[in-house]
DNA sequence: AGTAACTTTCCTGATT
DNA sequence: CAATCAGGAAAGTTAC
């Protein structure tokens, strides 16, 4: 389950404070969390809030960055021990880690001490801060880095940047229909930072997918299912 | 620096 | 007819 990761990958050396790696990237947009950023297309880094203020909603959004980032197995987190503010989070012990998610619980925990430890630092705070952000914004986004499905995954979980582009069509098996090709398009070139993005190219990257188990054919024009490679979009598993 | 995975671009032909 | 689907081919990009 966890043979693409090793160990040292959760080195105390390796960083998490990540440059390259956005609050935004990581949470969404400020329209969720009021609280902590002001800008709209805000460049910040998730270093720069502790863990201790993370919402509900964010510590939610850190297990599926762990899952994702980290190859970790989605499905042995119990993410109803997780239904928690990211002070309740950083109160757990390892053994309450373990507890809620197995082995991968070791590792959280372990992710999670080490932005503990990064998030006060100096380093990260200089790098991150909001005050530094439109440096950043010339550099490297994560957003780019973001795969094609994990953003129509994402797209179809955030109903306040959907827009009804996407929508379920069959929730617990996956099947979600594309409302308006053209705006999925745009938004993904958006995204991409490609303004020639169309439905047609979109379409012929979604249809890669069959080949590797991410999404599954439907045979219904518009219409697509996530497959069993596919993970995070799983209602009872939010 | 090299490679593999992923995405974009383009295309031909079929289907709705 | 216009939009979508199916994939092949190849080039471009990104992650490691």
């Amino acid at each position: 389950m966890l043979d693409s990761v090793t160990h040292s990958t959760f080195l105390p050396n390796t960083s998490f404070c990540d440059p390259l790696m956005s609050w935004t990237d990581l949470f969404g947009t400020e329209e969720y969390y009021p609280g902590f950023e002001h800008q709209t297309t805000c460049d910040s880094y998730w270093t720069s809030v502790p863990p201790e203020y993370w919402t509900k909603r964010h510590v939610w959004e850190w297990l599926q960055f762990c899952c994702d980032q980290y190859k970790l197995d989605i499905n042995s987190i119990s993410f109803c021990h997780f239904n928690i503010s990211g002070l309740q989070l950083c109160s757990m012990s390892q053994e309450e880690f373990v507890d809620a998610a197995g082995i991968c619980g070791e590792y959280l925990y372990f992710i999670l001490q080490n932005i503990r430890t990064q998030a006060p630092d100096s380093s990260c705070l200089k790098t991150g801060s909001i005050k530094n952000q439109e440096s950043h914004s010339h550099s490297r986004s994560s957003l780019q880095s973001s795969h094609l499905w994990e953003f129509v995954r994402d797209l179809l979980l955030s109903p306040e940047e959907n827009c009804g582009i996407l929508e379920w069509e069959d929730r617990e098996q996956g099947i979600f229909r594309v409302v308006k090709s053209e705006a999925l398009a745009k938004m993904w070139g958006q995204r991409k930072k490609n303004d020639r993005m169309t439905y047609e190219k979109l379409s012929r990257a979604l249809r890669y997918y069959y080949k590797t188990g991410i999404l599954e054919r439907v045979d219904r024009r518009l219409v697509y299912k996530f497959g069993k490679n596919a993970h995070g979009w799983q209602e009872d598993k939010l």
